[in-house]
DNA sequence: GTCATATGTGGAG
DNA sequence: TCCACCTATGACC
């Protein structure tokens, strides 16, 4: 489920249920009881994401910190009749009233972070990010002056949050593969020009995925629709080039896709489309 | 039932 | 560089 769109997504979900009202705050599962016995009973006041973080503001000023790591997810859901059981290891469960006189929930699973931390604590969290191309005002620079000095592989300098957030294993394969770069091109070989098409680019494709939920990566013209193929059947749903297409062709010159492990993760490329920067062909 | 896998991160060696 | 961890799910025996 996590990349930066799916925590900017939740975010939203969560205010537009929750934002103005009190809100019960327990722990199924256990795991977060003393956390959520600070926050339990306050107004929810809103909440926000940066990077792959999400932070939900209560009126005592108190945020509960969340980040879902690989595996968790935070299902929010509304309804009029009976609050349903939780399902498996809630580690948090929001309950609130909704406007129209149902419910709102909210279960947190498998998060690898969910703690309440003061305002300044929140602020320690985000001085380690990068800037997020979902947040108005990020600065593209930021990450260009790290890129630019570096040797390390621009597929890796995507992925560390620090250099840039919320940016994932996904989009991350499919930034590179729409902008021609290898996966293992120093980041200190890119062009100025090349990062601001990349930056302009990942803006335009998170804001997509925070509005539909989904990665889709794919020009109109490489569509199911417009190439007369299957679409993909996959968890994560979206349309995308080369992200766990190891064998299959490449959507643009047919060539089978790529994958070597990057920093720990799998990272997806085509040979062709996607040459090294040393024997990269003019035209 | 076991095992591998997953859009992530941090710590040990 | 390897490993543990959070949890659910699908493949396979």
């Amino acid at each position: 489920m996590p990349e930066g769109h799916t925590l900017h997504r939740l975010a939203g979900h969560l205010t537009e249920a929750f934002a103005g009202r009190p809100v019960r705050v327990s722990s199924p599962q256990g795991r977060f009881a003393d956390g959520a016995a600070l926050v339990d009973g306050q107004v929810l006041a809103g909440a926000g994401a940066w990077g792959k973080h999400l932070f939900v503001a209560f009126a005592s000023g108190l945020r509960v910190h969340v980040h879902l790591g690989l595996i968790g997810q935070l299902d929010v859901h509304r309804g009029l009749d009976d609050v349903p059981a939780p399902q498996g290891a809630v580690r948090m469960r929001l309950v609130g009233e909704d406007p129209d006189g149902g419910w709102a929930l909210g279960d947190l699973r498998g998060a690898i972070t969910c703690a309440v931390l003061t305002p300044e604590q929140v602020e320690a969290v985000v001085r380690t990010q990068g800037p997020d191309p979902l947040r108005p005002g990020s600065d593209p620079d930021l990450a260009w002056q790290r890129i630019r000095r570096s040797r390390k592989a621009v597929g890796a300098l995507l992925m560390d949050q620090k250099v840039l957030a919320g940016v994932g294993n996904v989009y991350r394969a499919e930034l590179l593969f729409r902008h021609r770069t290898h996966p293992l091109r120093p980041g200190a070989t890119l062009r100025s020009g090349q990062w601001e098409a990349m930056w302009t680019d990942l803006v335009a494709l998170m804001h997509e995925g925070v509005r539909t939920g989904r990665i889709d990566t794919v020009r109109p013209e490489h569509t199911p629709e417009a190439m007369g193929r299957e679409p993909r059947k996959d968890d994560h749903g979206g349309e995308v080039y080369v992200y766990r297409r190891t064998g299959q062709p490449c959507l643009v010159c047919g060539r089978p896709v790529r994958t070597e492990e990057l920093e720990g993760r799998n990272s997806f490329w085509c040979a062709r489309c996607q040459p090294t920067f040393r024997s990269r062909a003019v035209g």
